[in-house]
DNA sequence: CTCCATACTATCATTTTAGATAGTACCTAT
DNA sequence: ATAGGTACTATCTAAAATGATAGTATGGAG
């Protein structure tokens, strides 16, 4: 049996604990679903916006600006006319696909599990 | 540069989609904690809250519930008296422990990136 | 009889998150 | 002059999540 060591169970100092800050910024409904169409490259927020339709454009915006505010995500403008707007990872963003990947492997396992 | 594969992209089927099952269940505010906290061992529900004094009680039997009912969980009661209930991860539980562990290292990573 | 411990449940209030809808700015093409 | 395309912003509303608080059940100890 693996015995587990963490880096802060029992430590009171949540804003420094990576575990709480991992969930705060994972933690919203579209995240995991945004990091992985950014995965595959750039994207315009249109392009983005169709690819996950139930986002209101509003919502959206929100989202893709927390973020960017959290460094996960860049966003490019281009003066032009109409607007373009391009959105991609930055590295640290990228860092976060392969826990990810194994996300993904976990929903397909745990898929199968429920359903036997 | 690393080509990320995925089971969903441009899937409709979101209930299909392993990395919206993710989001959905771990997307709670106190999950991840409360996941980490079981990793070390069963727990009752008193030394639970003990250990995550910000959630009020009826927060953490909510929490409780809908993971025991996504099977992440299990709760075995013991009747006496006073009451005792002890949490413990499943099988299908313990295999996130590891992308827990991945979240982590990454939560951590990110604490340098933005402090320099 | 009263108090204690434990793990709740039930209500109501508040906060947070997301949705619906409409409007804006700007240059280009017709 | 007008319409079109894009990425917004601004309000308002609705829904979901969380918090605060009080109450319940039970049997044993004193």
């Amino acid at each position: 049996m693996i015995v587990w060591r963490w880096k802060c169970i029992n430590n009171i100092d949540l804003e420094d604990c990576p575990i709480a800050i991992a969930q705060k910024i994972i933690g919203g409904k579209w995240v995991l679903r945004l990091l992985y169409h950014l995965s595959t490259g750039i994207l315009r927020f249109g392009e983005l916006n169709r690819k996950m339709p139930e986002v209101t454009q509003a919502t959206l915006t929100k989202e893709l600006r927390r973020l960017e505010g959290f460094q996960l995500i860049k966003r490019k403008v281009y003066p032009e006319v109409p607007p373009r707007v391009e959105y991609s990872l930055t590295e640290i963003g990228m860092k976060l696909l392969p826990v990810l990947k194994e996300l993904e492997i976990w929903g397909d396992e745990y898929k199968k599990y429920i359903k036997q």
